[in-house]
RNA sequence: GGCGCCGUGGCCGAGUGGUUAGGCAGUGGCCUGCAAAGCCAUGUACACCGGUUCGAAUCCGGUCGGCGCCUCCA
């Protein structure tokens, strides 16, 4: 039984498809006026994660995760860069997408734009306009009226009344708008603005009616998950929710939300500026690492994602990537289709819990625990099982292991330095330890490790 | 102000009312020609004060501290 906790109802609750056997997920995406920050992968891999474990499950998984590729901060970015919104929208949306792909996150089952759902928002907004839950305001846009929504403020934690309350010192009154809390559905154009046409005039979509349009469209109603950055519960998610319950129909079964991600105790985010761009991390350390670090906090927690906290995450991922180094040096057959059930057991129990992946992330290291003591003692049989186990486990969570460092460079081709290492053996055996150290020293400061096992010395580049 | 979260050993970070989380780093030992990799051992951790309980880091109350949301944001 998977459970997951719903940001909606605040409680863990079992996952049960509309379809049996098929998860519908609907997860909001970037507005991509900027580049991806770290607290992107942060996200980005936690639906990766879920994702790639239901399908583990046996679970068909149909994943839906847009991109916001027309807003207002794209609208002003482009102008600051003189350049168009489609423009702008297309090269970090490009450059979002390569991002993901060196965290290995899985492309999602469709990635729709915004703006290629316009027609789908335009027949949403006539619905609420026809039920008399949405106004025109001459000269603005239409407006969603939620005073008659008895649970909005549900994903919030709260009630209409104590949202009205807030409003007035909080946000902006703004006279046009019947009450202080309704969003606007619609934009009007504005001068030299992006525009679409309309019955009730040119203009452009409001953020929360997008994803309305995208998830229902391709989603049908009544899908299974939607997900998204713990920041976006309210109001955007909320909001999607009030269009949808107004049209009386029905939306996601399921609320999940990550948290976020810290920055020496404080939230990282465009608006503070303390946020380090995904590329540049990633530039540094192995994206591996990332997501293992990722992995080792539960989604729900906020955490730390700084140097130190990526660094310790680099060196347990070389630990992973030693003992499959090993597990082939002792000959090992890691093709073996055994497993050390009790091991899959405990991580999949930890995983159906909330996506328990810190104890996901537990039982893979004390594989490698296993692993190592059994080849100490020449089981290699053991070891082999440990292993194989191990890649599996380790691949639910989107570790590719046994692979060097991306970037990881050395002078020389394999022919060549296997030429070395094999020299350096020949010195050992004919205790000529100076040179076999003069060799060792030589690879070293090409980026070349070895270690000594008893299937023999197998190197690799670090 | 309202709503909510959190405070775990050097760092990151799980967790159940009573048995070692795990990772990184450190120290000692083993292994090694020496290393590397690895294994073993090691840290009397749970903000503070009360309470419930045979027993609480884990439940309740309070105190202090930090953070988030309430406004664009993954």
């Amino acid at each position: 039984m998977i459970r997951l906790h719903d940001t909606m109802t605040r409680q863990k609750v079992e996952l049960r498809p509309r379809r049996p056997g098929e998860v519908s997920m609907y997860v909001c995406g970037p507005t991509v006026y900027d580049e991806p920050h770290l607290g992107h992968a942060r996200t980005a891999l936690t639906y990766d994660l879920l994702r790639r474990f239901l399908e583990w499950e046996g679970l068909r998984v149909v994943m839906v995760s847009n991109i916001t590729d027309i807003d207002d901060k794209i609208i002003a970015r482009a102008a600051e860069e003189g350049r168009s919104e489609a423009d702008l929208a297309e090269e970090q949306a490009a450059f979002y997408i390569e991002q993901m792909d060196r965290l290995n996150i899985l492309p999602p089952t469709e990635r729709p734009r915004a703006t290629e759902y316009v027609q789908p928002m335009i027949d949403v907004i006539s619905d609420l306009l026809d039920r008399g839950a949405a106004y025109g305001v001459e000269g603005r846009g239409v407006y969603f009226d939620v005073a008659r929504l008895p649970g909005y403020g549900r994903l919030a934690g709260r009630n209409l009344a104590q949202l009205l309350e807030d409003a007035g010192s909080r946000v902006s009154v703004d006279e046009a708008k019947h009450s202080p809390l309704d969003f606007a559905l619609w934009k009007a154009a504005r001068p030299g603005e992006p525009r679409w046409d309309t019955p009730w005039g040119e203009g452009r979509p409001g953020w929360h009616t997008e994803c309305v349009a995208m998830s229902m469209s391709l989603l049908g109603e009544d899908f299974d998950i939607h997900g998204g950055g713990d920041d976006l519960r309210f109001p955007h998610h909320q909001n999607e929710w009030a269009q949808v319950e107004a049209t009386g129909r029905k939306f996601a079964r399921l609320w999940v939300h990550s948290a976020m991600l810290n920055v020496s105790g404080e939230k990282m985010s465009k608006s503070l500026g303390n946020f380090t761009t995904l590329a540049e991390a990633l530039d540094i350390y192995d994206p591996r690492a990332m997501r293992l670090l990722v992995a080792q906090t539960h989604y729900r927690a906020t955490m730390e994602m700084g140097p130190e906290a990526l660094t310790s995450a680099t060196e347990a991922v070389k630990r992973l990537d030693a003992v499959v180094r090993r597990a082939r040096a002792e000959g090992a057959d890691l093709d073996t289709t055994e497993r050390d059930e009790s091991a899959v057991e405990t991580f999949r129990a930890a995983m159906e819990e909330d996506l328990g992946t810190p104890g996901g992330v537990e039982v893979i290291f004390s594989l490698v625990r296993a692993a190592n003591t059994a080849f100490d003692r020449g089981d290699i049989g053991t070891g082999g099982v440990k292993v194989a186990t191990m890649v599996e486990l380790a691949g639910v969570l989107g570790l590719e292991l046994g692979e060097q460092p991306p970037g990881a460079e050395a002078y020389g081709d394999d022919a060549e330095i296997q030429a070395l290492v094999d020299a350096r053996t020949a010195a050992r055996q004919a205790g000529n330890y100076a040179e076999a150290d003069r060799i060792r020293d030589d690879l070293a400061a090409r980026g070349v490790a070895m270690e000594d096992t008893r299937g023999g010395t197998v190197w690799h580049r670090i």
